[in-house]
RNA sequence: GGCGCUAUCGUCUAAGGGUUAGGACAGGGCCCUCUCAAGGCUCAGAUCGGGGUUCGAAUCCCCGUAGCGCUACCA
């Protein structure tokens, strides 16, 4: 069986580049029904965070892609330790006793820093005595540049990959405080979490060979991987959320409206295609149309609307998400719709049970002309409340000649119909303006203005059935 | 600096030797219409540059260029 694994560190908040990496990992797992673990890798003691943690789990729950089994990779430290005590042993990795430098060692010229020197050689008995008076150490891997050849395999995504040894520099497996580098930790939790497929950012396409010579080295099977292009912002430069703000946060998509489905819809079609051209798929299209061969191999940029007055995400994201919000089923609508009622105050425990009918009904007639689950709060005001503002615009429609009159009269006629339907009502409307000569246009839209304040809305009959008859008499007569 | 990855409309992408280089978002226009959407139609818009290979190259090879990644006792 297949298994994959997400490995976030909890040092900053889910970001929209391990979403997506967290989305690749589960199709692929259910396309081929394997299994998923999410693995925190808390290795970095000094920089992990409990918020960032819960802000990771929070982003990866509401995406609503369950895994199987969870980890903390802090909880397996022996089994790294262990593993870098039987390297030492063995002799695949030594002793670096050179203190530590501040900041990176950036080389000055020529190639790239491999070890520091001397301490690849030391003696073995003078790297205990050293050990066992206390000196402070690093256990470093001990690269076989000897080899005049290299490191090859295969990723699923970018090919045949190969890297000399001698372009390989001994990375540290323990650090001087006795924690494990990620390199460690991970490979030997990948070893026995029973990985299968190593799924991740193509920022670690280079450490793979590092990692797959501890695999060698621990002398278990190496998994297979693949390796994604990475999501960068519109200046072209790797998302951050200093640079590009809140549409790197998963949590904003969701805090702006999005629903989880069209969130994962558009998030897998960076770097990914389904090859004919469809790009609205619901999970289960999703699951069968994904291949993890079919993942490009070129970074791809995550733009942000500029149009002042939009939201800042991706024009595209809103689309996708309004094509899911109109074309679910309204049922499976309903709960995010009550959530963003209840974000604005507007929810009542009614619309849950005796009215749950109409709110069902409200919700289908929104929707139509909504993209983000968010806008049921910000533009129906008038359906969920009875007190609303007019638009200027709203307000222009009603001060067209004799409109005002020509309501007060229809909200005669309407307070009078005696079965209160969308067909009656359209009648009441159509005779009426026939009766005074007036364009059907004028109080259709003047009633629309009248009900909601707004001119825009569903079907000007549709909303009087939704507002109520003697809700929409009062407010025919009000204006 | 070293090592590596990548390069198609503004953006996401299709086409992996032969197509008027296709679709989608965004933009323009038209239709539909009680408004706004939705929907339908339509316009504009791309193969980074240079060499090869080939009857034929977006596609294969080489060289440039650009972007990105790695080059830490971060992950």
């Amino acid at each position: 069986m297949n298994r994959v694994r997400f490995a976030p560190s909890p040092t900053g908040f889910l970001h929209i580049g391990g979403a997506r990496t967290y989305i690749f990992n589960w199709l692929f797992a259910q396309a081929t029904g394997g299994q998923v673990v999410l693995r925190i890798d808390d290795t970095d003691t000094g920089r992990n965070t409990d918020e960032s943690l819960r802000s990771i789990l929070d982003g990866l729950r509401w995406l609503d892609l369950p895994w199987d089994e969870r980890h903390f990779q802090s909880e397996r430290r022996r089994s790294h330790v262990e593993a870098a005590v039987s390297l030492l042993a063995a002799g695949a990795a030594y002793r670096d006793f050179t203190p530590e430098s501040d900041g990176p060692a950036t080389p000055t010229g020529g190639n790239a820093w491999l070890c520091n020197t001397g301490m690849r050689e030391l003696d073995a008995t003078e790297s205990d005595r050293r050990a066992s008076a206390g000196e402070p150490f690093v256990v470093r891997f001990r690269v076989p540049r000897e080899n005049p050849k290299g490191v090859a395999f295969k990723d699923l995504v970018y090919r045949k990959q190969f890297r000399k040894y001698a372009d390989i520099e001994d990375f540290a497996l323990l650090r001087s405080n006795g924690q494990p580098t990620y390199h460690l930790a991970s490979t030997v939790d990948d070893a026995e979490l029973r990985i299968t497929h190593v799924i991740r950012g193509q920022d670690h396409l280079t450490n793979t060979f590092k990692h797959i010579l501890l695999f060698d080295a621990l002398g278990c099977g190496r998994p297979q991987f693949a390796h994604l292009p990475l999501l960068l912002g519109p200046d072209g430069s790797k998302l951050s959320k200093r640079r590009h703000g809140s549409v790197v946060s998963v949590t904003n998509y969701r805090d702006q409206g999005f629903l989880p489905q069209g969130f994962v819809n558009y998030l897998s079609l960076l770097g990914w295609s389904p090859k004919n051209n469809r790009e609205v798929l619901g999970i289960a299209e999703l699951v069968s149309a994904f291949r993890i061969g079919n993942v490009l191999r070129t970074n791809a940029v995550v733009q942000v609307a500029e149009r002042p007055g939009d939201i800042p995400v991706d024009p595209k994201a809103v689309w996708l998400n309004g094509r899911h919000l109109r074309s679910m089923p309204v049922d499976d609508l309903l709960p995010f719709v009550e959530r963003a009622l209840r974000d604005m105050g507007w929810w009542s425990d009614e619309l849950g049970t005796t009215r749950r009918d109409w709110f069902r009904d409200a919700v289908g007639a929104l929707r139509s002309r909504l993209n983000l689950v968010s806008e049921f709060g910000v533009r129906c005001r008038a359906y969920f409340r009875d007190e609303f503002g007019y638009e200027a615009k709203a307000i222009k429609n009603l001060d067209k000649a004799g409109v005002r009159r020509s309501l007060h009269l229809l909200a005669d006629r309407i307070e009078a119909v005696p079965v209160f339907s969308e067909k009656s009502v359209e009648h009441e409307v159509r005779s009426l303006a026939e009766e005074l000569g007036m364009k059907a246009g004028l109080l259709i839209n003047g009633s629309r203005a009248a009900l909601t304040g707004q001119t825009v809305g569903p079907s000007a009959f549709k909303v009087f059935t939704l507002v109520g008859k003697s809700r929409s008499v009062n407010r025919l007569r009000a204006v």
